[in-house]
DNA sequence: GTCTATAACGAGATAGAC
DNA sequence: GTCTATCTCGTTATAGAC
């Protein structure tokens, strides 16, 4: 009987991914606003009403579309966040690992353009995210917070003062998402955790064509200087180098 | 009969007017991936192949939509440049109207989001924006690179120097849009740009719920630092005011 | 010439009876 | 689960009003 129960649930799971399959292929072809429970039944082979034993309705499909791209990036950016040099001797391996994260990002939402515009697009016409969605979201946003924290624990961060107008706030966010780290860092970090998909969304959605063209290197670059706006120390490229540089480096204290 | 052509013009326009109208209202209400030309004949009392004489297909309408919507926020950030203290005695005017410029942008966005989506969102499904978009979508853009020109001019730069793997494409970059400025500048205005509209993107399609909550203070924190990114020398709030500062800038040269 | 209305096509979605 | 009758869509051809 539990061969039977195991059995039962193991097509379940195949059925559920096969559905997920194909809704990602209709995603791609008409659009989120488009997707729609007959159609993906149909290419199936099966009849509408059989999938509502496997998903209540449109909008439950939808979800488990959001969550399951949520958490392919996700996976991606922590698995970076990891293989990256967790070397931490020299203060440059923080920010080469905030670049290898955030172009872990990009390359994954290059790869996957419609579940990115899925979840990082326009929101879907009618459709309201519910909560499950939420700690997925925020998992490429708390790596970056975690390369910060590591770079704060082992070499210290250079950041200029809180500006008094936005202390609340700083604080309220430090206490929320990164508790060990000065509030100072917290805005920023927020600041570039949307930028970071705003250089991907500009990629992906293709406002950079007839535009930029060394796309990679331009990319690489660009999230290194906001690896820099978080505080993270790198190698002299940022100061003029040999105009300041080293003067710049020394009068940034921990914080 | 110039009194009858200048009324049928009339006619032809204001009907033209109120196709967009409705098609805008759809737009709010379905997306663009669901905008119908029926619909919209139906809604304003016309039959739809009336509306051919109009727009000669469903994609032609996108594309007026986009253009007006292009056209719009590039009209505000436009009068924003202009409005914003021509005063350039003071370096940090540049800064301050980078800022205005930008909160421009932001405002309209959050007063628009359905167009804002439809330019700045997901592509839709199926649909290729012809030539006659390029022009008004680089309205935004070439605005910043104005706020930079005249900083430039005016009271000059401070830029980290450009890394030899950047120099084609910033060379490039610099000679299509902007080439009365030093190169090393093109590749972080562009940068900025992407990211502007990364910060607007993450507010106006709620990634920031629950999250940010001072969001105009928020905001115009971020892209003054994303000012300070493509050489706008500003207050003393960039290097932690009385540890560098000083130092900081004085090292930063005119390129 | 300029516009609107009628009718129709082929493709697809949808609701409900069976 | 299946089938059918009835919707929607974009688009075109055609005819007639101004």
């Amino acid at each position: 009987m539990s061969a039977i129960r195991g059995a039962r649930e193991r097509a379940r799971i195949e059925v559920t991914a096969a559905i997920k399959d194909e809704a990602r292929r209709q995603l791609a072809a008409e659009g989120a606003a488009k997707l729609s429970l007959r159609a993906v039944a149909r290419e199936l082979g099966m009849v509408s009403s059989a999938l509502y034993r496997y998903f209540p309705s449109r909008d439950e499909l939808l979800t488990a579309l959001i969550v399951d791209a949520y958490d392919s990036v996700g996976e991606v950016a922590e698995s970076a966040h990891r293989t990256a040099a967790p070397d931490g001797s020299a203060p440059v391996a923080h920010l080469a690992r905030w670049v290898a994260v955030a172009c872990a990002v990009r390359d994954w939402a290059l790869a996957h353009p419609h579940e990115y515009a899925l979840i990082y697009g326009s929101p879907v016409p009618g459709y309201t995210a519910p909560q499950v969605t939420i700690a997925p979201a925020s998992r490429v946003g708390l790596v970056l917070v975690a390369v910060v924290e590591d770079a704060h624990r082992e070499v210290g961060l250079a950041l200029p003062p809180l500006t008094e107008e936005l202390r609340p706030e700083a604080e309220r966010l430090a206490a929320d998402l990164a508790p060990g780290l000065p509030p100072a860092v917290a805005p920023p970090i927020v600041a570039a955790w949307a930028q970071l998909f705003g250089l991907v969304s500009f990629e992906v959605f293709g406002q950079f064509d007839r535009v930029v063209e060394a796309r990679a290197t331009f990319f690489r670059q660009a999230v290194e200087e906001l690896g820099r706006t978080v505080g993270l120390l790198g190698a002299a490229a940022r100061g003029a180098a040999g105009q300041r540089g080293a003067a710049g480096q020394d009068g940034r204290a921990r914080r």
